[in-house]
DNA sequence: CTGTTAGCGCGTTCAG
DNA sequence: CTGAACGCGCTAACAG
C-alpha cells in the first residue's frame, strides 16, 4: 500500500504544493520566487523558501516557458564533438551562455547534411533563443535551400540564428577571416625564406577549406609568388586526410617544394606521419605549416607553425549575436603561430 | 501598420493554427502529427502534414513536456568540454541519446563544486530523463551531500541519476574499474623488464587519481615490489601538474628510476616536457607511462604507452543506464596499450 | 474516425 | 500586498 510520502517515484512536486506548504496561494508562492522581490511580504517569502527547500522543489522550466513564451535555452549544431576546433567553440558558447543565465542544447551532425536538417527541426520544437550552426556543412545545394528555409521559419518566430564563417547563408554570423589569416601567413613564410609550395587542400566545396587555400595563394600572389597546381592535392578534412595526401604528391613534385601548407592542424600532423613514411622528416627535409592553433598539438614536436583562432571567442561571440537585436556579425582576428616547423632557411 | 502576416517576429505558428489552416480540429492535427498514425483518415492526414508545411509548422515541445509530464532531454554535467576526456564521453551520450530519440543539455563545471550543484538545480528545473554525472567533483562532504540531497530528490521526483566513477554516491553509475587498469599496466610493465617506479599523482582527495596509484602499487605489490615512497609526487590532474611534477623529483630519487608512471595521459605529455627541461628524454633516459589514451596524443612521438578506456562506450553506457529501469551499473574494462615509451629492456 | 472538454504547471492580469 | 481566475500550447479523455 504505497502512501503518498512513498520514496520512490512520488508525484513531482509542484508549485501548488510548495504554497499549501507555506499557508499562501500559489499566486504568492510564484512572485516568491520571481516576483520584483518587494511585492511580497518578507515573512511570506521566507515561509515560501522554506517550504520549497522542505520539499525540495524545482521549478518546471517547461510549464515557465509555455506561460512565459520564452526559453532560457540556446541550441548548438556542431560536426563532431571530439574534434578540438569544435569542443573549444562549444566552449565558448556554454560559457557565454551560462553567464547570460542561459542552458546549453547540443547536437552533432556527423558531417551529415541531412541529419544537419533534422537536427535544426528538433531544435526549432525546444524554441531555443538562438540556434548556433558551428559546423562547416557539406550538402547539396536544395538541401542547403532546406536548411535556410528552416532557420528563416525560426527566425520569424522570434529566435536567432548564427552561423560560424558561413556568411553566405544571410543569417547572422561569426566571421573567422580564414582568407586574411591564410594570407598572412604566407606572407610570413616568404619573408622567413620560403619560396616553393604545396598545398594540402581538403575538399574542393566552398567552405573554410577553400577559402584558407584561396588566401593563402593571394598572400603569395600579392608578393610575386604562386603555387604550381601540381603541387595541390585535395582530401578529407582530417587526420586521414593529411595522412593521405602526404602520400599521394608525385615525388618529382615534392622534391621541388620547400614547404607543403595543410589547411588545417590535424590534417598537418596527418602530414608529419605520411611525411616520414616517405622518408621525409619535418622540419628537417620539408617544412610544414597548419591553421587553427588547435590547444593540445601545441606541445608536439616539432611544434607546429600556424594561425590561431581564438575559437572559445568565436563560441563566445556567437552567443554574443544570438543575445543581440542589432549586430549580425561578429569578427575574429586571426594570428599567425610561427614554431618550430618552419625555421628560418 | 503592421499586418498580421507582417514578416518579422511574427506570432509563433501553433497547432491551433495548422488546424484552421487544415479545416480540422486541434485534436485531429495533434493525432496527426503524434497519434497511433491508424486513428486519422489518410485525408485529412495529409492536408495536416500540407498546413503543417506550409506553415513550417514546428511543434512546442515544451509544451508537450508540459501535458505528458516528461521531456525528452538528457542533462550531461562535465568539468570541462575542451579536455579530451570529457569530450569523448560527451560524444558517446550525444551519440546514444540521439540514437534513443532525446536531445543533451551540456553544462560545465570547471571543477567547481559550488557551480556543479547549481547546475545540478537548473538541470533539475528541466526535468531530464537523466542527469549524468561525468565529472569527478572535488568538495567538502558538506557539498557533497548537498549533491546527493539534490540528486535524491530529483529520482524521487522520477529521474534517474547517473554517476561515472562515483559509485560511492549510492547512484547507477558507470565502473572504470581503474584500479584494475592500473594493476595491470603495472605488471605488464615488470614483465617488460622495469623494476623502480616513480608516480606523478595527482590530487589527495578520493577519486580517480587515487584509484590509480593504488591500482598502480597494488599491482606492483602483486609481483613483489613496491614504490619508494619519495618517488611519489602529488600534483594537479592536467597538463601543468605533469610538468610541474616531473621538475620537483629530487635528483638522487629520480637518478634510481626507470620508469614514471603519470596518473593520466595529458599529466604524461607534460611530464615529456618537464623532464626535457632536465635534460632527460622519454625513453632513452626514463620510460613513461600514462592513462586514458586520449585520442589526439595517439600520433605523438614517443607514443605514450597507457591504459584505455573506451570513453564513448562510457558514454553510452551512462545514457543506458539512465534510460533503464533496473540496471544500476554499468562495467566498463580498461586495455592497456604498450607502445613506444616504454620499450623492452 | 472526429470534435469538444478538461487540465498539465505556471505567471499574470484584475479585484480586493 | 494577496488570492481567484484566466490562459499559454498541447494531448488525453469522452462523447458522438
Amino acid at each position: 500500500m504505497p502512501t503518498r510520502d512513498s520514496k520512490r517515484a512520488s508525484r513531482p512536486v509542484t508549485i501548488v504544493d510548495v504554497a499549501r506548504e507555506a499557508g499562501v496561494s500559489p499566486a504568492t508562492a510564484s512572485r516568491a520566487f520571481n516576483g520584483s522581490a518587494r511585492t511580497v511580504r518578507d515573512a511570506n517569502l521566507q515561509r515560501v523558501l522554506a517550504a520549497a527547500a522542505k520539499l525540495s522543489y524545482a521549478p518546471n522550466a517547461s510549464a515557465q516557458a509555455v506561460v512565459r513564451g520564452d526559453t532560457s535555452t540556446v541550441a548548438l549544431l556542431i560536426s563532431d564533438i571530439t574534434d578540438p576546433y569544435f569542443s573549444w567553440i562549444a566552449a565558448g558558447v556554454i560559457e557565454a551562455a551560462e553567464n547570460a543565465g542561459l542552458q546549453v542544447t547540443v547536437a552533432v551532425t556527423n558531417r551529415n547534411a541531412d541529419r544537419e536538417l533534422d537536427l535544426v527541426r528538433y531544435f526549432r520544437a525546444q524554441r531555443p533563443r538562438a540556434i548556433i550552426i558551428g559546423g562547416s556543412r557539406a550538402g547539396s545545394d536544395e538541401r542547403s535551400r532546406d536548411l535556410v528555409n528552416e532557420l528563416t521559419a525560426f527566425e520569424r518566430s522570434g529566435g536567432k540564428a548564427v552561423t560560424v564563417s558561413q556568411g553566405e547563408l544571410g543569417f547572422r554570423s561569426v566571421n573567422l577571416n580564414d582568407r586574411k589569416g591564410a594570407a598572412e601567413l604566407a606572407r610570413r613564410l616568404v619573408h622567413l625564406g620560403y619560396q616553393s609550395f604545396g598545398i594540402i587542400a581538403g575538399p574542393l566545396e566552398p567552405g573554410v577549406a577553400s577559402e584558407r587555400v584561396a588566401g593563402f595563394e593571394e598572400g603569395l600572389a600579392s608578393v610575386g609568388l604562386q603555387v604550381d597546381p601540381d603541387a595541390v592535392v585535395r582530401s578529407a578534412f582530417s587526420w586521414e586526410g593529411g595522412y593521405d595526401a602526404a602520400r599521394v604528391f608525385p615525388q618529382e613534385v615534392i622534391d621541388g617544394l620547400d614547404l607543403i601548407f595543410a589547411v588545417n592542424d590535424m590534417m598537418a600532423l596527418g602530414a608529419i606521419a605520411g611525411l616520414r613514411l616517405r622518408g621525409l622528416s619535418v622540419p628537417a627535409d620539408i617544412a610544414l605549416a597548419g591553421y587553427d592553433d588547435i590547444a593540445p598539438l601545441r606541445d608536439t614536436s616539432p611544434s607546429l607553425t600556424t594561425v590561431r583562432i581564438p575559437l572559445k571567442d568565436v563560441g563566445a561571440a556567437s552567443v554574443l549575436l544570438g543575445l543581440d537585436d542589432d549586430e549580425r556579425v561578429a569578427m575574429i582576428e586571426p594570428l599567425v603561430v610561427i614554431r618550430d616547423s618552419t625555421p628560418r632557411r
